[in-house]
DNA sequence: TTGTACGCGTTATCAG
DNA sequence: CTGATAACGCGTACAA
C-alpha cells in the first residue's frame, strides 16, 4: 500500500493525501475526511525511507558508545537508555553505534549515508577523532562530556572539579585531615579523559585550599582492582581517614578492603564520591556521594541535539551540571 | 554529491555508476577505474535513504529492549553489546526500540514505517504482544528467549531447566541434602517469564529425582532483596547448605547476608547458579556457575535474523544453548 | 483547492 | 560492454 494508490481510491491526487496527512497546506474537510477513511481501511503508513528522501532527514539520531571490548559501565548504560527513552519524546528513532578509534565502519556508514540528523557522542576524549569528523561532515552533534577546546560543539557534562572539592569541603568539615582520592584508570587520565583530570584537579585544589595532607591514586574499573588499591593505600598510609572516590565499579572492592582492614564505615573511615545513584545505595553503608544524574544528561543531550538539528548556525550550548551532594550514611567525623 | 553529478563527470549513464560500484554488471575496467576515481575526488557517498528506497531494505535491524523505568541488568546490557558488534559484522545498523507493553511509539515507528529488515526482541513474556504483532506484520524476527507455543518464530535461549537441574546435580554429588534455589521475581514467574518458570522446573524435578529437601524463593532483582531473602531463608530453614542462583543482581547482597550468618563459603555453605560471567568472577570466593553466553547468544541471534531476512520463508530456527558449568570456588561438600 | 514535477540510488528492460 | 528509461514512494515548491 502506497500513497498513490490512496489518491486513486479517494479520487485525489497524491500531493492531496500528502497534505491531508500533514496539514501543511489547507485540504476542504469533506476530501481530507474521505482520504482518512481510506487510509484507514487499507492500514496505510507511509514508507520512512521514502519519507527520509524526500524530506532529507530521516529523524533518527546516532548514539555512540564505547565498542563491546571496552566494558561498558552501568552509567553509560543508563545514558543509553536515558537517552533512547529522551529521543522517543521528540518523535526520534536511535541508532546505535558503538564506535572508540579513527576510521570506525558502523561510524562511517551511519555518518556518510547521512543515515542520521544529529550525533550524541559518548565518552569524549581530548582529541576525538570522531568529533572531529563529524565537525567536518557538517552533522549536528552533542557530546556528553567535554574537553578543553572544544567550545564549537554542544555539550552536556558534570562539574567533576567542583563536585571533587565539594567531596573535599565535606570531609574537610567534618574534621578530616588526611584523605585520598580513588580515580578512574591510569590510561584514562593519561588520554586526557575529562571526568578523570578534572577530578584530579578539583580534589588537588580544594586539598590544598584547605591544607589538607592528600593522595591521589588511579584504580581500573573493577572491584577488585579497588580492593587492592584501598589495601595498598592503607597499607602504605593508615593515617588517612577518608576517601573521594569517582570510580564507582570499584566500589564493592572499596567496602571489601575497608572491611576486612577493620576499618569500620563511617565510624573510622569515611568514603564519599561522585557516582552513579545504584552504586551508592549498593554500597554498605549507603554512600553519601553526588548522585551522577544520568536521566538529566541525557534528556538535555537529546534536546541540545534536536536544537541544533533545527538551527544548525545557532551558537553551541554548553551545560555544566552540578548535582547536591546526597548525604546517606558513610561519613561522619574521624576517629580521635 | 549524488550519482547523476558522478555519471556527469565521468562522462557515463547513472546506471553505469551504480554497476561500477556494486559489480551486478559487468563493466569495462578503463571505465570503472575512471568512475571511482571521479567518485574519490568528489567524496560522493551514496545516500542510505535513496538506497533503501530503491532496494526495499534499510540494511538495520531493530532492537527491542525493555523500557528505561525497569532497569536493564548487565546481561541485558551485554545482549546490546554483543548484538551490535554482531551486526556490525553484517554490515548491520542497530535501531534501538525500548519497547514493553502493548502500543509503544517507537516499535510502532519502526514497524510501520518499515525502518527496520528485521527484529530481535528480549525479555519475551508468555504472551507477547510484541511478537504478535511482528508475526502480522510480517516482518522477521528472532527473539532472545521463547516460549511455550512459540515454536512459530525463530529463537535463542538458555537452557534454564537443565542448567538448574545440573547445579542441583552438582551439589547433590557433593553431598548436600537441603538446598534452595533462589529465583527472579515472583511478577516475572507469574508472568510466565520463561527463564524464571524453566529454572523452577528444573530444580524441581532434579531435587526430587534425588531426593533433597527442596525450598524456593523467589527474589526482585537487587543486592538488598537478596541479603534479605537469604537471611530470612536461613532463619527459616537453618539447615539449608547450599543455594542455586538464577537471580544475578541479587548476588551481592546473598554474599553479604552469608557473611553475617557466618556462613563461609564454600567451607560452610556453597552457592552455585546460572549468572553472567562478570557476577560470577565478583563473587567471594568466585563463583561456581554456569556462565550465561551472552556474546554466542547475539551471534545467534544475528545470524539467525539475517537468514530469515534472506530467506523468510525458510523453517523457524531454534538455539537452545547449554553452557558448562565453571568450575570456581564457592562450593564443596557440606560441613558434617 | 488541486495537480505536476523533481530528487534520491538501484535494478530490470530494451536498445544499441 | 554501455546507455537510456522507468519504477520504487514520499514531501513539497510551484504552477494552475
Amino acid at each position: 500500500m502506497n500513497i498513490g494508490e490512496i489518491a486513486r481510491r479517494a479520487g485525489v491526487s497524491r500531493s492531496t493525501v500528502s497534505y491531508a496527512l500533514s496539514g501543511k497546506r489547507a485540504v476542504s474537510e469533506v476530501t481530507r475526511r474521505r482520504i482518512l477513511r481510506v487510509i484507514d481501511e487499507a492500514g496505510y503508513r507511509p514508507n520512512a525511507s521514502a519519507r527520509a528522501l524526500a524530506e532529507g532527514r530521516t529523524r533518527t539520531i546516532g548514539l555512540v558508545i564505547p565498542p563491546a571490548g571496552r566494558r561498558l559501565t552501568p552509567i553509560q548504560l543508563g545514558f543509553v537508555a536515558g537517552i533512547v527513552a529522551a529521543a522517543g519524546r521528540h518523535e526520534l528513532d536511535v541508532l546505535l553505534s558503538p564506535s572508540g578509534g579513527e576510521h570506525d565502519r558502523s561510524f562511517e556508514r551511519i555518518i556518510e549515508g547521512r543515515r542520521v540528523d544529529g550525533v550524541i557522542l559518548t565518552e569524549i576524549r581530548l582529541r576525538d577523532a570522531r568529533a572531529a569528523r563529524l565537525r567536518d561532515s557538517g552533522v549536528p552533534f552533542v557530546s556528553i562530556g567535554h574537553t578543553v577546546g572544544a567550545e564549537a560543539g554542544s555539550w552536556v557534562d558534570l562539574d567533576y572539579e567542583g563536585l571533587a572539592a565539594g567531596c573535599v569541603h565535606h570531609l574537610a568539615d567534618l574534621g578530616h585531615r588526611v584523605i585520598a582520592l580513588l580515580n578512574r584508570p591510569r590510561e584514562f587520565l593519561d588520554s586526557g579523559y575529562g571526568p578523570a583530570s578534572r577530578a584530579l584537579a578539583g580534589f588537588t585544589a580544594a586539598t590544598a585550599a584547605r591544607s589538607l595532607d592528600a593522595t591521589t591514586v588511579c584504580c581500573p574499573d573493577d572491584a577488585t582492582a579497588g580492593q587492592n588499591r584501598v589495601e595498598d593505600l592503607l597499607a602504605a598510609r593508615p593515617e588517612i581517614t577518608g576517601i573521594v572516590t569517582v570510580n564507582e565499579a570499584a566500589l564493592p572492592g572499596v567496602e571489601r578492603a575497608l572491611r576486612r582492614l577493620g576499618r569500620a564505615v563511617p565510624a573510622l573511615f569515611s568514603v564519599t564520591g561522585v557516582v552513579g545513584r545504584h552504586w551508592a545505595e549498593e554500597f554498605h553503608p549507603p554512600l553519601t556521594a553526588a548522585d551522577v544524574p544520568v536521566e538529566e544528561m541525557a534528556d538535555r543531550a537529546v534536546e541540545l541535539l534536536a536544537e541544533r538539528i533545527s538551527a544548525p548556525a545557532a551558537p553551541a550550548r554548553h551545560v555544566l551540571l552540578r548535582p547536591p551532594i546526597s548525604l546517606r550514611a558513610s561519613t561522619a567525623p574521624p576517629s580521635p
